[in-house]
RNA sequence: GCCGGUGUGGCGGAAUUGGCAGACGCAGCGGACUCAAAAUCCGCCGCCCUCUAAAGGCUUGCAGGUUCAAUUCCUGUCACCGGCACCA
């Protein structure tokens, strides 16, 4: 929306006949194009590979990521060009500043809203994605952005996503070998089990099956339960309105990430990566990593780690004890003595077995009840459930091994199958859940902890660390310890009994990778009529997604891939599928699942440092050069992009996923760092306004007007408050680039936004202030050319003041810059301008207020920020190479000293003074000079001070 | 509830290590130019008291503390934003 009408009071100067030459929104358009266009025909931006001829090893290495956008039909919006207009400034600068810059660009193409875009439209996705990637390439390069085209790719096609299969492919023959804490082979681990002729448990149990004895499908099997990637059935989240499974991040409180739909709990056999396995690994290496606090904080919440114990529980049939031991995970088993129940999830295995195999107490029908009304509830119902909890009694008593007594086996939904062993031992004194439950239900309830200040009185429970009581028994005493103390002696006593261990216990899950749709890619597998899978060889990838004339989903219960319609596709031989170890007429199916739009921007990182290589997804010269880095001190660090800047919603997914996958390359060799991105840094939200009505519901802004200064809905009048909120289209606030960049040029569209604020700062779109960063390039521009003439204005005497003010800005735009404050670097040239343009006599045009000098260092300044304005600029200065590649002004430090210092001088802690005094002036100097002012004097009034403070150059405080 | 972050004029924001709070921009006010308007240029612009001015007082969410000196450090507290949320 243009928001030019609405205020026209505050529209820019346009040309006049007396003022052609007057930078204005067309002029600046003009110029912007011709210069592009330029740009594309020099390759300016190429970036070279070692081994390229123009490659120069003497510079040092800068690679600077942006998030690659996934291209919508709605085309840009206003907050895609902020993080990349702030690493296009500091890729020019770090250019100019003599370094080797990568910064690509490319899109992120397979997936969900592509596909449900091409399902509403009938169009199919290739055509719409094509179309979306051509509508954002075109408004990009609008901007003038540095980016080296000739790197640019898109995760659909296969030139890339060859590779991703590859990567997958690297998975599927990995395992993660626990003792040496990294990946390896899968066939040395085969190796293992064929020559020890036995199948080998992870915990090192081995089970009766030889493997010579085991049938082909249980040694694939066996091997699934090592495979990084591996087939397995979990318990998935179905969208049946989607069609697919999902992520369990990618479901927010019940229902879809994307569209908002209802999700399932539904076990599924499913391709699935073994990412818990690096858990720990995910974990410590944050701390390898510059990245912002909060986003290292909500990964290593989303891993979960806590280290407690497990404790196993015998489960009775009157007086003895039955089948398998109900295992429990604990952070407290210091407080075993207390507890005085246990509770299942009622998707626990027991729960079944106890309906088969009733308790005398078992009420087969309440129990059944319960665990239908569970399972029908959907996870939406059962966690917006009010905090009352519901649950049932098995019938069945475990038996409690530190107190000996038996004790009930309840069934209830706030304990969930997916975390721990899906059951818990309630220690009700101490857990304000398990109190509550204990409560509810008139269950025993024993302190076993005393905590200083917090004295159990039974109306609520008390938790934290204190001092064991209640607690002795055969097993072991703790009664005096420490909770820290108590849960040691506890878990070595089960320990000797082999009743318990201590164990850590993650909340990060398996990551599933199979989704029931068309738009992404293939997975390079095969199913024999056995059922037994087998990957594609390396040699025979691609396996091309096949063209499909409907790719609908079908909304069902049960899931049915698109791809199962590609009948010639789906039946085919092992030999013409390309893989090894069958006969060649060997009828096989291929996988028709996909992979989920996570795949491609795990690695496309990776990609960018040699895109168009096609025998290898890098090659390791190019990514040892630009993914390795030393610190000053020459020490390695994480390594990885040195950059990597974009919005804080991928602080989870793309970001843990993309980890996941770069720590399975390292551990297989294939790059040569244990982090992806070494720095990471997070836009801001863009935000708009809105308007609130007293009852707190929103209003577009096209249904408000202003009536005697105050806001009011245009129907009646009714008052409301502007507020700040997201852009979107029903509240018709959204903003777009192209439309800006059509009133005021798309060098202003980058300085306004550079502009307004911190970049990781969220903060409100304002149309009315883009005319002051409109007005400082007016005046830069007018600095260097007379706007009736066209000429070119220079002084013909460098002014000593402005050519100072010109060092200081030098200085200070550059630190400005690196730590990415590009507003308060853009004031600083706004305060240089204003400077040079104030002594300026307009009726003389043939002297300008820079010199050629200071007009060609200023210009380098400018150039990283508004590229075009800059250009042009530095070639009507005659110069017939670009400024973009010129080498950054230096400043002379001896240019910034100051002969004399203004100090101000402080009494009782006001400002009553301020003092001239040379540069060099001493404390006691200083001091003298400040009480012989009369206004210090007077302040005094005679009073002796008690106490003068000096710091030299700086300030005087006198106490008195 | 827990975790992370942010609170500075009418608005967006600035302030190296604790050292002159409010740079720069928007809006507003006054002036120059103009027949007039726009644009441009010049000046003013935190709040209170005051006829005006001088002078004074107050001011970085709030309440304390440390310090000669606090937007900056510490304690408590409130508000808002983001994330997690029956995770045993």
């Amino acid at each position: 929306m243009s928001q030019k009408s609405s205020t026209p009071s505050n529209s820019p100067s346009t040309p006049s006949e007396e003022t052609p030459h007057r930078y204005a929104a067309a002029f600046a358009c003009t110029l912007e194009l011709a210069w592009q266009q330029r740009w594309e025909q020099d390759d300016l931006y190429r970036t070279h590979n070692p081994g390229d001829a123009g490659f120069d090893a003497s510079k040092p290495k800068f690679y600077c990521l942006d998030m690659f956008p996934y291209p919508s039909g709605a085309g840009l919006h206003v907050g895609h060009p902020e993080g990349y207009t702030a690493t296009d400034i500091l890729c020019r600068y770090k250019r100019m500043q003599g370094c080797n810059v990568l910064h690509p660009m490319g899109w992120d193409a397979f997936g969900l809203p592509a596909e449900q875009y091409a399902i509403q439209t009938g169009v199919h996705p290739r055509e719409t994605t094509r179309n979306a990637i051509a509508t954002f390439k075109r408004q990009l390069q609008r901007f003038g952005f540095s980016y080296d085209w000739n790197r640019e790719f898109a995760t659909i096609e296969p030139e890339y996503y060859h590779w991703t299969q590859w990567i997958w492919l690297q998975c599927y023959h990995a395992y993660y070998d626990a003792s040496v804490q990294r990946a390896r082979p899968i066939a040395e681990l085969e190796a293992k089990f064929v020559s020890q002729d036995v199948l080998m448990d992870v915990d090192g149990s081995a089970t009766q099956v030889r493997w010579s004895a085991a049938s082909p499908l249980q040694r694939q099997q066996h091997l699934d339960r090592y495979r990084l990637a591996y087939l397995g059935t979990q318990t998935v989240n179905w969208c049946p309105k989607l069609g697919t499974v999902l992520a369990n991040e990618e479901v927010i409180n019940g229902r879809s990430e994307r569209g908002g739909f209802p999700v399932m709990r539904k076990p599924l056999r499913q391709w699935m990566f073994r990412i818990t396995a690096y858990a720990d690994r995910l974990l410590e290496d944050l701390a390898l990593v510059q990245w912002p606090e909060s986003t290292r904080a909500m990964q290593s919440e989303w891993i979960g780690r806590s280290e407690g114990a497990e404790i196993r529980f015998d489960v009775l049939r009157g007086a003895s004890v039955e089948g398998d031991a109900l295992s429990v995970f604990t952070t407290r088993s210091d407080t075993l003595f207390g507890a005085t129940f246990m509770v299942i999830a009622p998707e626990h295995p027991l729960v079944a077995h106890m309906l088969e195999h009733p308790h005398a107490e078992t009420d087969v029908a309440a129990v059944r009840l319960y665990i239908e009304a569970a399972k029908n509830r959907s996870d939406i119902d059962r966690q917006s459930t009010s905090k009352k909890k519901t649950g049932v009694f098995t019938g069945a008593y475990a038996r409690n091994p530190a107190t000996g007594a038996s004790i009930p086996i309840w069934v209830a939904d706030y304990v969930l199958m997916g975390y721990g062993t899906g059951a818990i031992m309630a220690v009700p004194a101490h857990d304000e859940r398990d109190f509550e439950f204990a409560k509810d239900f008139g269950l025993a309830i024993v302190q076993v902890v005393e905590i200083a200040g917090l004295p159990f009185d039974g109306t609520h429970a008390v938790s934290g660390e204190g001092v064991a009581i209640n607690s002795a028994s055969a097993l072991c005493t703790l009664n005096g310890l420490t909770t820290s103390a108590a849960q040691d002696a506890m878990t070595c006593a089960l320990a000797a009994r082999k009743v318990g261990a201590k164990r850590v216990q993650y909340k990060l899950r398996d990551w599933l990778f199979s989704r029931q749709r068309y738009w992404g890619e293939p997975f390079p597998v095969v199913f024999d009529a056995d059922g037994l899978h087998h990957p594609v060889g390396e040699a025979h990838l691609p396996v091309l997604l096949p063209a499909l004339a409907d790719f609908h989903p079908v909304e069902s219960d049960q899931p049915v891939p698109p791809l199962g319609k590609a009948r010639a596709w789906v039946e085919t031989t092992a030999h013409a599928a390309g893989v090894a170890g069958l006969p060649p007429e060997t009828a096989v199916r291929r996988e028709t699942n996909t992979m989920p739009n996570w795949a491609g921007s795990c690695w496309y990182y990776l990609r960018y440092c040699d895109p168009k290589n096609n025998t290898r997804f890098v090659s390791s010269e190019a990514e040892r050069y630009w993914m390795t880095s030393r610190r000053a001190d020459g020490s390695m660090h994480s390594g990885g992009v040195d950059l990597y800047i974009g919005g804080a919603e991928h602080a989870v997914l793309h970001l843990l996923y993309a980890r996941f996958w770069h720590k399975v390359l390292f551990d297989l060799g294939h790059v040569s760092t244990p982090e992806p991105f070494g720095r990471l840094f997070h836009q801001g939200l863009i935000q708009s306004h809105a308007y609130q009505r007293p009852d707190g519901s929103l209003v577009a802004v096209d249904l408000v007007c202003e009536v005697d200064g105050k806001t009011v809905e245009r129907e009646n009048g009714a008052p409301v408050t502007q507020i700040i909120a997201k852009m979107s289209k029903t509240l018709k606030n959204v903003v777009n680039p192209d439309d800006v960049i059509a009133d005021y040029g798309a060098d202003t569209f980058r300085l306004y936004e550079m502009y307004m604020g911190p970049l990781e700062a969220a903060k409100p779109w304002n149309t009315r202030d883009i005319i002051g960063v409109h007005r400082f390039l007016q005046r830069a521009w007018r600095l260097a050319i007379d706007e009736k003439s066209g000429a070119l204005l220079v002084a013909a005497t460098e002014d000593a003041a402005m050519e100072r003010l010109l060092h200081r800005t030098i200085e200070r735009v550059g630190e400005h810059i690196e730590r990415l404050g590009f507003n308060s670097a853009i004031a600083c040239m706004i305060e240089l301008v204003n400077a040079a343009t104030r002594p300026m006599d307009l009726a003389d045009p043939t002297q300008g207020g820079l010199t050629r000098s200071q007009l060609e260092r200023f210009t380098q300044l400018l150039a990283p920020f508004a590229p075009h304005i800059a250009e042009e600029i530095w070639s009507r200065l005659g110069h017939a190479t670009s400024v973009h590649s010129c080498v950054w002004p230096v400043f002379d430090a001896a240019m910034l000293e100051e002969h004399e210092v203004e100090v101000p001088v402080q009494v009782r802690g006001k400002v009553r003074a301020r003092i001239m005094v040379p540069k060099t002036a001493t404390a006691p100097e200083t001091e003298a000079i400040a009480l012989a002012h009369p206004s210090v004097c007077e302040a005094l009034a005679g009073v002796t001070p008690k106490k003068i403070i000096v710091v030299a150059g700086r300030m005087v405080n006198i106490v008195v």
